[in-house]
DNA sequence: AATGAATGAGATTTCATTCAT
DNA sequence: TATGAATGAAATCTCATTCAT
């Protein structure tokens, strides 16, 4: 029922997968609708029969990579009840998703908004809806009351986000190690254990492990 | 008398600071030599006489931004004496430098190396420069041994440079606050005060402001 | 009902005459993209549907100017046993070509390699090949065994080729006429059918050297 | 009396200099004022003093040119009485004064009148000047009744002036060599030893060797 | 659904030339 | 004499888009 209409137009499946390849690789000015229509073998004029507009056919990749994010974003959430073991869990998957080839998650990171004037509306209100998720997340963690929750949360975003600079996937360690270790330093304290009693939550953390 | 014949080229200073502020601004793509141009009371073909091409523009003011940026990176570094005090510093300096209405140095976080095929080259290596004090800086820090240098130092940058996207001048914390703050997040912890006496470094922290 | 399709592309056709017409008559950098689409009835972007830059455009023309001079070469060739008879239909063809209102021939002679930078090497491989065709011709001829042949090849190439800064094709002479005639100038002497001792002259040179 | 006055502005003489150069070797349209500007060690703006439009300035250039090959022109004619040996001498001259390194006359050749519109009459006048001396010297040769002299003089012209393309002064013979073989090739013809009778010419040339 | 051929607006760049100093 | 700075017109080229087929 639900794949067979799904199916139908499986060009413009391949459409979106080039261009959200591309978008996220080379960025969106940086790539045409040529590089896009040869990446999966159609003349340039064909991706109008899909697309109105490059603006479209980048909403329509954005669309998809937020759709993608929040279904992995509830996923990796729902597999831990603990805030804080959430909280590493998500990091994990963000990294993770934002390096991975999967591009429709990177094009989230690469392209800004008012690249793309026709949508620019749109997007901002995607994008919040993608960061959205991290406020519940954050809101939900027992934290010591000085902590300023939005910049928590900002600084949780700026830290991952990053990563599709320099993440290397054959590099020794993995996205999900990465994620785990950036959630780490907020939550223990990256200083040197200090008066001794005061590393009790991370040991339990290690235990955890 | 010495002064003021050097100064007959202002025009290119005038000129720089328009490029820096519109890269910064709308992007590199999106700028046009005739924009650039109409900013500076120009027409687009005189910035030919001041540098050969757009992308040598670009590089011009990246150059002048890694300047800028090591500059303000090393006073912020003598400030303080104690390497937790100086990355506080220099988080807080981070934060400023990228949100001020300075361009030169948000320009080096706008604009992808290569987006600019000429220089591709050149710009990875202004930007290791830029990347590279934090390495000192890091490396200095009295960190638990089990806190992995580099992801630190990663997570670092990633967390200033977001600030760029999401930072507004006039809201309730200064770009020195969130700096701070950002620090103080990754050196003390930022979950719930846990056993008491683990809290000392944060007091002491709260004396020193 | 086979040929017609293929033609949906005659606009190329048209483009390549129209810049060969204009390359030939103007010179290549006195010819802008803008005169090869007025003339042929497109707007200048147009052009770049069909050729990458007007420098492929040139070799375009280039190849179809070598093509067509080494078929009526080899056509003419074939007309004459002789060598000596080759010679002067060879060079009548020779001339008739460049003097012809088809442009093609008459841009090898006009635009020259170095004025286009990115095909230089194709174009100095391009007339070659056309200047190889006098090769044989040349060294076929029975000649008086003090003469150069490579000269005498360079000599017959230059004659033709400056045809084109000079020919009338209402004067009085044909370009066929003109070639002959060239030929038989080296063929039988232009001297007066002299007395034998008239050599006396020439003989002296070579004594006073 | 002559020499003071004219060598006040010896910088003008270094610039025209140059422009010949350039102009002769890149060719009118390759070469901007930068160019000649750069070679001679001043600013784009300070020809302008001297000169006021790259199409003076290379009027300026193709006039020196005449003048030059004029006086080579006469002083080689008064060298030899005979008419056969005098276009030896000149073809010599001519094939030398193309080749040489002294661009001026160089220019004659590279250069089209139709290239600068500023100036086209007066340059194909100039050209005129420079042509016409071969009228006289070919109207005095000793011709057969059968020879065209316009014809022979263009035939003349062309190979003389292509040795410009090919001419290298580092081959196995001097410019002069080429020149003295190009006029021996009209004078004497090329063929081997013909039919008895009608070849008396030819024939005496075999014994002179 | 797709293509081939073009369009048209606008981008970067070039370059002869000007002009106050 | 010469220069530094700019101009302005025009050149090449790019690219999203259109449209008949």
């Amino acid at each position: 029922m639900s794949l067979a209409p799904k199916r139908a137009n499986n060009r413009n499946d391949a459409l979106l997968d080039a261009a959200a390849d591309l978008f996220a690789t080379k960025g969106f000015r940086e790539t045409t609708m040529r590089d896009i229509a040869k990446a999966v073998g159609m003349l340039p004029g064909s991706i109008y029969y899909h697309h109105g507009s490059k603006d479209d056919l980048l909403l329509a990749v954005y669309e998809s990579g937020v759709e993608r994010f929040l279904r992995e974003f509830s996923e990796a959430q729902q597999q831990e009840t603990s805030p804080l073991e959430r909280l590493k869990r998500v990091m994990a998957m963000h990294v993770a998703a934002i390096t991975r080839d999967d591009a429709y998650v990177r094009v989230l990171n690469r392209v800004v908004p008012d690249q793309v004037p026709k949508h620019t509306g749109s997007l901002i209100a995607l994008r919040e809806q993608y960061e959205q998720c991290f406020c519940e997340l954050v809101d939900n963690l027992p934290l010591a009351p000085w902590v300023d929750r939005t910049l928590l949360r900002l600084m949780i975003l700026g830290a991952a986000n990053h990563a599709q600079f320099w993440f290397n996937p054959n590099g020794r360690q993995s996205a999900e190690d990465v994620g785990q270790n950036f959630a780490r330093f907020l939550l223990e304290s990256v200083t040197q254990a200090p008066p001794p009693t005061s590393r009790v939550i991370a040991s339990h953390k290690r235990h955890g492990k």
